[in-house]
DNA sequence: CCATCAATTGCACAGCCTTGCAACAAAACT
DNA sequence: AGTTTTGTTGCAAGGCTGTGCAATTGATGG
């Protein structure tokens, strides 16, 4: 009587049904539908003009009931209409279909305690995987996941120590790599634009690239004007820009904040890019090769890292193979002097 | 012995053991986690504490076989690293969730092919209703997923005669409005940017137009100069602005397309907008607003789209309430002079 | 003290599928 | 022809949960 009661509708089509109007066991039904059962040319061929009359469609509910394993990956995922975030959702759903999987995407965008609740989801559904891309995941719920036969794979987030699998991008030497583009266009005054986000890759590419100017005996000055994003980068310029010794060479920790800089620089600072500043972001996003920005960049390797995901899932054994690290490629467009 | 055998890994606790350690019965336990069930507080209690402690989770999976809906959405939609749809995605997985439900997102990028193979992914999950935002799924598969009870919902295509439920937009209303706009700001030349994708939804926001644009005697082109994003509308620009005769008013199906066009505009051919050029989008997407841009579009009312989907899917009855069409709202920006 | 009632609990079945096992038929071989 | 091999097929059990029904319990009222 409560008010979640339904109705069930019409019951779908059962393999009873079919095997009735085929005239054969229920078990023929299955194996005809299961690969590598042993089924002869002739019931196979009756059993699939039963079920295509009836619109029969096996229950993948039932049989991840006796597989234990649904082919289901969770996908958990934060401020998915972010350019990055959504290239990614695409890219992963492309190549987890192309295997066989399927994807069903948690959104955590808000409190941490979603987190949480993407995580219950997951457990609740039996997922073969879950892929965490945003939130921190805590790690009583990761052990539980794991107990359970389930795997973790963390995508840029190396802060869960031991257990899951992790996959990143090689922010350390992408950072160095910018200072060192910066440092040869001659740029002196150095500046990184980040976000209050505190994600362990922005944490990290804030890092190294302060380490390396250190280096080289040169001062880095960190703003971080709000939540990743184009308004956050565009704040940053106005702080950072109406400083009377104005740097000349910005390392943004994200295209999107690079983006709103550099708008905020040209647009209310009339300065020119590359001649009186230079910019460097990271992802490359596909807004930064649109005419109006041409931003030099680091691409993330996103086709990489989802292969690594594949590579995870189609891997029998648990091993843990450690962290895997890929490399980023720098993009030369025209925001630093060559 | 094929390829696909896995190991079961662990099998994961199952309402079983936490009976057995709860000291109670199975249903009992079952109880517990259903809303509204007869369950005295001191052995809920006894089951809470034993679940926590052996990190049971409820089997969706079997719990769906049961009840003939899995509290599964599928989201069928293509091209998702587009501003637009990443933020459909993002707005509609949020709501969704808020009201218990669980998003499977089918990628149907490419082939029409693809799309069939998610409308079956839909049925093989027993999905409690299937939205479907990109691609034309075959008739014959709609017609199947009714028959099995399950919902389809259709978002700004409304091809599909009868049966399933249609969400769309009001886009004749919105390209006209935009041809008034124009006019207003004095211009007599038009010119439509679009692409060659072809969806229902482009094919009337151009008919719109160039029906309003002819009832007031104006002559409009119209140029496709690929698929739908940044590309097609900078080369629709080329194309168009190349001209003797170049348009004053430009209207782009898509933001997208409009921030390509303005983009070659001024950078290819050194014109000012709205001085030279006023320009018009559609979806107001977030890059729409950035400083560099600025641009007057038609804001797509995605909550509002998310909305009709969740009241839809909480409404028992299968009454075809007929397509609804949500207005669109213009935003006022600096590309159309006043 | 007994009857009545409500609340709780356990049993057992249903829901849909996969698969080991055994039975079976047909084909291949000696 | 008899025997072994190979390939098919059906039976039945198992996987996990929700729920109708009946039984039990405790409380309430006369």
């Amino acid at each position: 009587m409560a008010k979640s009661k339904r109705k069930p509708k019409k019951a779908s089509v059962s393999a009873n049904r079919v095997a009735e109007l085929a005239g054969v066991s229920r078990s023929a039904v299955s194996r005809t539908f299961t690969d590598g059962a042993s089924v002869s040319a002739e019931t196979r061929a009756k059993v699939l003009a039963a079920a295509e009359r009836l619109g029969y469609h096996v229950n993948h509910l039932a049989r991840g009931l006796i597989h234990h394993r649904s082919g289901i990956i969770c996908l958990i995922v934060a401020e998915m209409q972010t350019p990055y975030q959504a290239a990614f959702v695409d890219m992963a759903t492309r190549r987890l279909q192309a295997i066989g999987k399927v994807v069903m995407v948690l959104n955590a965008t808000g409190q941490p305690a979603n987190v949480e609740a993407a995580l219950r989801q997951t457990l609740n559904y039996r997922a073969d995987a879950t892929v965490v891309v945003s939130g921190s995941p805590p790690a009583s719920l990761i052990e539980t996941c794991i107990e359970n036969g389930q795997r973790v794979i963390l995508i840029n987030r190396d802060d869960a120590a031991a257990g899951p699998h992790v996959v990143m991008v090689d922010n350390d030497t992408a950072a160095r790599e910018a200072m060192l583009m910066l440092r040869r266009a001659g740029c002196v005054r150095l500046a990184v634009i980040s976000s209050t986000a505190g994600t362990p890759s922005i944490i990290a590419r804030e890092r190294a690239f302060a380490a390396a100017a250190q280096e080289q005996g040169l001062e880095v000055q960190i703003v971080r004007a709000g939540p990743t994003g184009y308004a956050a980068g565009a704040d940053g310029a106005r702080q950072v820009l109406a400083l009377s010794s104005r740097p000349e060479g910005v390392f943004c920790t994200t295209d999107l904040l690079a983006l709103g800089f550099m708008d905020a620089a040209r647009q209310e600072f009339c300065l020119r890019v590359p001649e009186d500043l230079c910019v460097i972001g990271f992802d490359d996003i596909p807004e930064a090769g649109w005419l109006g920005y041409n931003l030099t960049t680091f691409r993330q390797p996103i086709e990489e890292i989802v292969s690594q995901i594949a590579q995870i899932l189609e891997t029998e054994d648990e091993e843990d193979t450690g962290p895997r690290c890929l490399p980023v490629q720098v993009v030369w467009r025209r925001t630093v002097r060559p």
